[in-house]
DNA sequence: GCCAACGTTGGC
DNA sequence: GCCAACGTTGGC
């Protein structure tokens, strides 16, 4: 799950402990949101858009898929006129702090990990701000690591 | 700040 | 349904 850390970073999660990962606004990611993930998931913070970029830490699924309440706030920069109580559109989790990384596992890292070559997020053009994690990369990044 | 890649919108 | 124009993402 990437996030600029300008925005919120894995330091304002280690603080807050939990927060809901709300202002998707991608259809693909959305889905994701809504339909594949379960409590007690985990899953890993990406800082985008930062130097470096990478994975920073590890988050636990506090709650599954449900209507993101930013859309329906018009007072929101998440608001969405499209969105409704009825057909929501939109929907995030919550999510929990594990772990913040001793050191950030930055995307030159990931590319030389072996077993990676296929992971979604070392795709070229790859924008997508949810995206699913295989148990094999996960267990390669976290094995690499010692973690 | 640049720019490639991708998503969305809207005219036709 | 096609596709050009435009907007956004995100590495660098």
């Amino acid at each position: 799950m990437k996030c600029e850390p300008s925005a919120y970073s894995i330091d304002d999660l280690e603080k807050e402990r939990i927060t809901s990962w709300e202002g998707v606004r991608n259809f693909q990611a959305r889905n994701f949101l809504r339909d594949k993930f379960d409590t007690g998931d985990i899953a890993f913070f990406y800082h985008s858009n930062a130097a470096p970029s990478g994975i920073v830490g590890l988050m636990k699924i506090a709650k599954k898929g449900y209507p993101d309440f930013t859309a329906l706030n018009p007072k929101h920069k998440y608001y969405d006129p499209n969105s409704s109580q009825e057909n929501p559109i939109w929907y995030m989790v919550d999510v929990e702090f594990i772990k913040k990384f001793p050191q950030i596992i930055s995307l030159q890292d990931l590319r030389n990990i072996k077993g990676l070559e296929q992971m979604e997020v070392l795709k070229k053009g790859s924008r997508l701000s949810v995206q699913p994690v295989k148990i094999e990369e996960f267990n390669s990044i976290m094995r690499h690591y010692g973690y």
